[in-house]
DNA sequence: TTTTAAATTGCATACGTATGCAAAAAATAC
DNA sequence: GTATTTTTTGCATACGTATGCAATTTAAAA
């Protein structure tokens, strides 16, 4: 029951060509006469041929396929982002070679699978990336871009948002409309994004010699959730308060809600990303809106086109608000 | 600048051996004297050497690659599943090509990465797919293993939740607690788990000889929470709304939290996955869960140690009925 | 028609690995 | 010590493709 996968050996044989017609029949740009050229891929058709994307890899040093690694979170903007990357890296052709990690930090363990098969790059969503891995990666002539992360000690590409602008500019926003009792809810704080986002959003307000209540998350809805539940109990119902991401803020919405608090008139709430969820009837929530798309193109672009750079290029796109139902 | 990437034959160089032998240090159960092995992994250390995938991959007719399939949905339980498989088959040794597809079925233009990666077997997972382009896997001798999926007309693997019985045992759960107003919201009518959680609930009221409702959703949030949000708006409060997933329930729970509808007291809400959404403070959704963990396993399972298998197998794993805020 | 140029094809080899076979080396038995 | 068995190693080849080079065919020019 041995049945071997037909080669292009098989077609030329019953084409009457040789292997090497056959395989310029599948590459693109080679020289075969239309005649032949029909012939071969009636065979192949028959034959239901295909290219062996292995050998073609191994002949060429160019394989196709890019590394894509995710750190296993709830924030669903990432899925979005998932989705997003395979269809457009499909759409130049290229396969995704998926990699899911529950590790703070991509281990080498996991690494080793996208140098074994010889991906032309890796894409690093939310998880971190230790810089003996990013070293090797380098030695190993492997790409590597960041998406929505940035670390200034590691030797790679990053796109993100411009998170601290863009917390400027709702800090802005929120201070314009008057209000002075704010609060803040972090996400996981050893990433660059709650990070940046904190540091955007209190630096504007300290130059104003204004104080910030900083609400310690993890980009977890629960946390964020008891956290705001809590701080309601202990008597504090600030004017607005900001979440790192949707999610978080989607968190501390449903705690107020519980509580009875109108929003967005006692209190309002500003989420980050613009998920989907936060487009749902019940939350419509105000949020910061990446621009998802373009930074995916961007990364894709700085991935592929010009793989050879070495000099790490960082890319900081802006994004937009988006009022709905949570603002005033 | 160009560098190629070191192969075995450089560290056989280095090592005083055969490439062969440097092969037989990478092969397991391969016949290789400590000390020559040990000198080996030296210099392999020190190269940063690594078999290639591919290479290896073609010549052994074994890629350890997996192909995963999956279509575009706001469905948080396919992300969590997504994260499971991953990681399981890593686990394993193998690893994934990640396709996601935005049309509802699953195209050829798709599956052809995968043939051409001669990944071992293909996992779908929500998507649907043809009945030729099963066909031309069998003929390419790739198994398929649907997942959560059920198709009756297609001769491959499948592995889901025993929709129709849950359905019954959470109609026999809503029956017994005396309730007799019931409105079933569906999710996209083309989808064997809508269906199967329709038939089981619906007859098992028909053979009582009670009339339920049947609102047709789409399994998203927003369809589902404009429905419920009509049908109070028209005047019919049911006692009971059952949802085809937790998307679908958590919807519906939104709408009537909206129409302040007291749950559990006025209205029970049941969903049906257990996504981990469901478990959140201001949801505790009462929910059938799939064993989620369990059908991955059996999936890989299915997929990997039986591959000649050509008659299909179908696995109806059971669940259980989770408890929480929307019941009594 | 012959000569010259251009297009098409086949041959041979390379990519990096695994493995059957035979030779060499090491271990064991006598 | 030699004879025998076992282990280790190298050689050669295969996997399925792409491609430089030379040979052949076809087209164009004269």
């Amino acid at each position: 029951m041995e049945k071997r996968s037909i080669s292009a050996k098989d077609v030329a044989k019953l084409a009457n060509v040789s292997q090497s017609t056959v395989s310029r029949v599948f590459t693109t740009g080679a020289s075969v006469s239309e005649k032949t050229r029909k012939k071969v891929l009636e065979i192949a058709e028959e034959l239901n041929y295909r290219p062996n994307a292995l050998a073609r890899g191994l002949i060429k040093q160019k394989t196709n396929m890019v590394g894509l690694a995710m750190k296993d979170i709830q924030n669903p903007f990432y899925h979005e982002v998932l989705g997003m990357f395979t269809q457009k890296l499909r759409a130049k052709g290229y396969s995704v070679l998926f990699v899911y990690t529950e590790n703070e930090e991509i281990q080498q363990d996991e690494i080793n699978h996208f140098l074994e098969y010889n991906v032309e790059g890796i894409i690093v969503t939310d998880a971190l990336l230790s810089s003996k891995v990013v070293t090797k990666l380098h030695d190993n002539n492997i790409p590597v871009t960041l998406f929505n992360r940035y670390h200034k000690d590691l030797e790679c590409n990053s796109v993100s948002c411009d998170n601290i602008n863009a917390a400027k500019e709702i800090a802005k926003y929120v201070y314009e409309k008057g209000y002075r009792d704010i609060v803040f809810i972090t996400g996981k704080t050893n990433t660059s994004t709650s990070r940046d986002r904190q540091k955007g959003f209190m630096d504007f307000f300290n130059q104003k010699g204004i104080q910030i209540t900083i609400l310690e998350g993890d980009y977890t809805y629960d946390k964020s959730y008891y956290l705001t539940k809590g701080m309601i109990e202990s008597g504090h119902q600030p004017e607005v308060i900001f979440g790192a991401n949707d999610i978080t803020a989607i968190g501390a919405l449903d705690a107020l809600k519980e509580k009875n608090i109108s929003i967005p008139d006692e209190t309002i709430i500003i989420g980050f990303d613009n998920i989907k969820m936060s487009s749902w009837p019940s939350y419509m929530l105000s949020t910061w809106a990446q621009p998802m798309e373009k930074m995916v193109d961007e990364t894709i672009n700085l991935l592929l086109t010009d793989p050879k750079t070495i000099n790490k290029k960082v890319l900081k796109l802006n994004g937009y608000f988006i009022h709905r139902n949570t603002t005033k």
